[in-house]
Formats: structure tokens, C-alpha cells, sequence
DNA sequence: GACAGAATAT
DNA sequence: CATATTCTGT
């Protein structure tokens, strides 16, 4: 109806080339080099494995697709300006957002689908559900993806960390499901994903009032802010994985017999596992000094490097 | 009705 | 325990 919105302030995505100009370092740091990164036309999975576990071939993905992806919503959320807070919330998108790592600076893709760009900047989500990759192509009556039960979904530290990032920039006071969810940026987390995880982290953070030592996040703030580091991750036990975990992954569930299906993607960037819990302080406790993990989240270098997140909903 | 938030259920 | 689902109030 109107597409009078240019993605004026889109172009500085890396789609000129060499357009040094354009680039902001900052946002860079930390980020693994372009030779690091495997190319967009290649396959995160070899065509073997691919067929081993029933995957869909990808079709091939260009930048511009997920160039394509990522304007398309952001000029979604710019359409929709939602309230005044929101908005001037969802200000530190376009001008020029200082932000070291938050938010739709990827589009995230949730559920391998198969209509999304995904690739090493593009996070995604995985979730836990049924064994194999590939859900039975559902034999009769489904309609899509509608009325299909998603898995269980997985706050993997690099989905909490966007959650984080999100909470903190909004203020707990803007923080609200929907737009969390929204400026998230996740395909496929549902806004009752958020809202329970979002119940978590206030029933956590109610927990923690009045503990010194720790300093908690405003609880509201300005317009325009800097992330400041001032947040309050939960504990997210995650960063160093004591054990060799190279894989990447997907977070299975326990439930499935030894199948550890986990692609054998050779990314050698750890990729969090789950976040394994929530300090469990009781309530009358009077020790509370414990850590039980730390929400990484705290982890500016760490870029989302991969969320993988498979939904199975299987459209066709 | 859509949404947020709390209360339950799995 | 972590998430999902359901319920309630706005």
C-alpha cells in the first residue's frame, strides 16, 4: 500500500562490497572474520548428512535474501509505532544504534522452515521436540503449520542474551512480551514464549531485590541510552563449557535414546547449550551469595554466532 | 478481542 | 527445574 519507507538507513548493511564507508567497526568487534564465516551459497550441512537426517535441501541463499529478510522487518517494526515508549525504544534502530549487540542487526531465524536466510550471522533458534530433524511429513490431516504443537522451546544463552539485551534496552517498564518479542527479532518465538521467560526473569529479579553486592538494571530508563552494561543477567550458566563441546547446537531433550543428533556442524564456535539454571534461592535462604551460573550475558564478545532453532512445523 | 501478568500444568 | 498452558483482569 505504500511503500514509502526506503531503506534509507538499511544500506549500510554489508551489501556494497568493499563500502568501508559505511561500516561501523564496533559493531564488528568480536564478530568472526569474513573467512571465518561460511559463505552464504554453501550449505551448513553437507548433502550427505543433509540426506542422512532427512533435510530438505536448502535452496540457495544469497545476501540479498537475507538482506531482503532483514529490511523486511525492520521497515515492519518501523510501520508499527506502537506506543511512545516503544517507539522511541525502537528509535535506536535506524539512526544509529550503539548498541555492541543487541537486537535485529540479524534477523533470527526460528524453525528451519526453509524460507529463511540462515547462515553464521543469522541467529536461530533451536528447540527441543521430537527426535529427528525432520518431523514425519504427517500422514492426513494437518493443516501446515497451523495447529501443529511447537517443541518445547529452548532459552539457549544466546536466546536469553537477546532476551537480555532486548529487556535492558526497553527498561522493565516497556519490557512487555510483545514487544520483546518483536525487537528479538526470533522467527518462530511467540509471544508466550517470551511472556513466560519474561515471568522468570522478574520472578528472579523480584528475588534479588535489595541484594548488594550485585547491581540490578534500572528499572526504567530514558529514550535514548546507551546499553549500558547495567543490566541484570539472570544466571545463565553458559560461556566456558568445561567439556569439549564443539558441537553447535541443537538443544535436544534428554528424552531421546542416544541419538545425539547434533549437526556435526564444524563450527568451532562453541555454541551454548541450554542455559542450565536459575539460582534456586529460597526464599527465607539466608545464604544468597551463590552462583549458581551466571547469565552470560554479560558476554559482549561473544556475538550470537548461531541459535539454532528447528521447529517442526512442517508446512506442506 | 488483544494483551500482560500471574497461576497452574506438564 | 524450565517451559507451556490456562486463567484473570485490563
Amino acid at each position: 500500500m505504500g511503500e514509502e519507507a526506503d531503506s534509507k538507513d538499511c544500506d549500510m548493511v554489508a551489501g556494497d562490497g568493499e563500502g568501508d564507508e559505511g561500516r561501523v567497526l564496533e559493531w564488528e568487534v568480536g564478530l568472526p572474520s569474513a573467512d571465518d564465516l561460511i559463505p552464504l551459497s554453501q550449505s551448513l550441512i553437507s548433502p550427505d548428512l543433509a540426506y542422512a537426517f532427512s533435510i530438505a535441501p536448502e535452496p540457495a541463499r544469497t545476501l540479498l535474501d537475507v538482506h531482503r529478510a532483514s529490511q523486511s522487518t525492520v521497515s515492519s517494526l518501523r510501520r508499527h509505532p506502537t506506543s511512545s515508549s516503544a517507539a522511541a525504544a525502537l528509535n535506536f534502530f535506524s539512526p544509529f544504534p550503539s548498541l555492541s549487540s543487541v537486537v535485529a542487526d540479524d534477523p533470527v531465524v526460528l524453525d528451519g522452515e526453509g524460507d529463511d536466510a540462515e547462515d553464521g550471522t543469522t541467529a536461530t533458534v533451536s528447540t527441543a521436540g521430537e527426535s529427528s530433524c525432520v518431523p514425519p511429513e504427517n500422514s492426513g490431516d494437518d493443516h501446515s503449520s497451523r495447529s501443529l504443537k511447537r517443541p518445547r522451546l529452548v532459552w539457549t544463552a544466546q536466546l536469553h542474551k537477546r532476551f537480555i539485551d532486548v529487556v535492558s534496552h526497553l527498561g522493565i517498564k516497556n519490557a512487555v512480551p510483545k514487544t520483546i518479542m518483536q525487537l528479538m527479532n526470533v522467527d518462530g518465538l511467540t509471544r508466550e514464549n517470551v511472556a513466560s521467560h519474561l515471568q522468570k526473569y522478574r520472578l528472579y529479579r523480584k528475588r534479588m531485590e535489595g541484594i548488594p553486592g550485585v547491581g540490578l538494571p534500572p528499572s526504567d530508563h530514558f529514550p535514548h541510552e546507551p546499553p549500558s552494561q547495567t543490566l541484570m543477567p539472570m544466571p545463565y550458566g553458559v560461556p566456558p563449557p568445561p567439556v569439549p563441546m564443539p558441537v553447535f547446537g541443537i538443544s535436544f531433550h534428554p528424552g531421546h535414546s542416544g541419538a545425539k543428533e547434533m549437526m556435526p556442524v564444524v563450527s568451532r564456535h562453541q555454541a551454548a547449550g541450554a542455559y542450565h539454571g536459575f539460582v534456586s534461592h529460597h526464599p527465607n535462604g539466608g545464604a544468597i551469595g551463590d552462583q549458581q551460573g551466571d547469565w552470560s550475558a554479560g558476554n559482549k564478545s561473544g556475538v550470537d554466532a548461531g541459535l539454532c532453532f528447528r521447529s517442526q512445523q512442517v508446512s506442506s
